[in-house]
DNA sequence: CAGATTTCAGAACGACTGATATAA
DNA sequence: CTTATATCAGTCGTTCTGAAATCT
């Protein structure tokens, strides 16, 4: 799904609707983070880094809902780029502990930026009320589906965990 | 971007929760029109025709924002399924026109049965004002977005057409 | 030995590019 | 001759699967 023109019938359907959108910002934003260097991914990873410290790969992996030979290259960009130290775990040497280096920092704060940037694009329209509204939506609906809830539509039957 | 368990740093740039929020919902929308037998794309080549009518091949394609040469397998696909019957144009014998079936318009009716199941598991924590509010800035920044607010960030300069 | 971590090779899918055949 | 339409072939990026290598 592209850059449909949206007829009537298919804006009927929301979740079409969301997921153009969405698809059309995350575009935006790829480009964006381009522009600097970086891709999405590298954001993601860095992110993790910057919240939990030093981290072990497969670890960083499942936090990111990646799987784990995808997160070679990644890496290796990361590390490469000198946003990210590699290095064998001493007491465990199956592992590999990533570390973010002060650039690694720097660059997810530029990140952050370019994030703002688009963010404030896209909510042009918006007034205030309306963005704190549309803020608390976003994340409540974020929550609700990580919490699975998609998972149990019609009543509230079994727990369902996130899939691993 | 899968599933990623978002760490602070992640969820404050909100354009990465919305990407992510909208791919889930994505890929639960793609399973459950498996189970019918479809795939987004077929829902949204029907709802070309479902307001259209009657379409030339290249036109629906150009109005889905999808390149034309992928479009020959999505419509070979309802063909095959009697959801859409392909006619050459008597009066210019390169186009092909696209008709929808009474099968088809049945298939749309029922994808949008799915989309209705799923946006109401999505939007389970909301109550009726909540649904409404976000609704109603879910197609604002649709719109928005259509428009090329994307574009021309700061001020409001040049208009700019959507993407050919 | 079993189990965890990383890595590699390849399949599957969607989107994009370039070339070709047919018709206007 | 140029243009438009449909089609085909191939590439690229992303995600997923299966297996191997190393280490606990």
């Amino acid at each position: 799904m592209t850059t449909p023109d949206f007829s009537q019938s298919l804006l009927d359907l929301d979740v079409f609707v969301l997921s153009n959108l969405a698809l059309n910002v995350r575009r935006r934003l790829t480009e964006r983070l381009a522009e600097r260097g970086m891709n999405r991914w590298d954001v993601a990873v860095l992110a993790v880094l910057v919240d939990h410290g030093p981290t072990v790969q497969r670890a960083a992996a499942s936090l990111l809902g990646v799987d784990p030979s995808d997160m070679v290259d990644m890496v290796e960009r990361l590390v490469n780029a000198g946003w990210v130290e590699r290095e064998r775990d001493p007491s465990d040497r199956r592992r590999y502990i990533l570390t973010l280096t002060p650039q690694g920092r720097e660059m997810f704060e530029l990140a952050g930026q370019e994030e703002r940037r688009l963010r404030e694009a896209l909510l042009a329209p918006l007034d205030a009320r309306e963005r704190e509204e549309w803020r608390a939506l976003l994340h409540l609906l974020h929550g609700h589906l990580r919490a699975g809830g998609l998972d149990a539509p019609p009543p509230a039957a079994g727990t369902a965990e996130p899939e691993p």
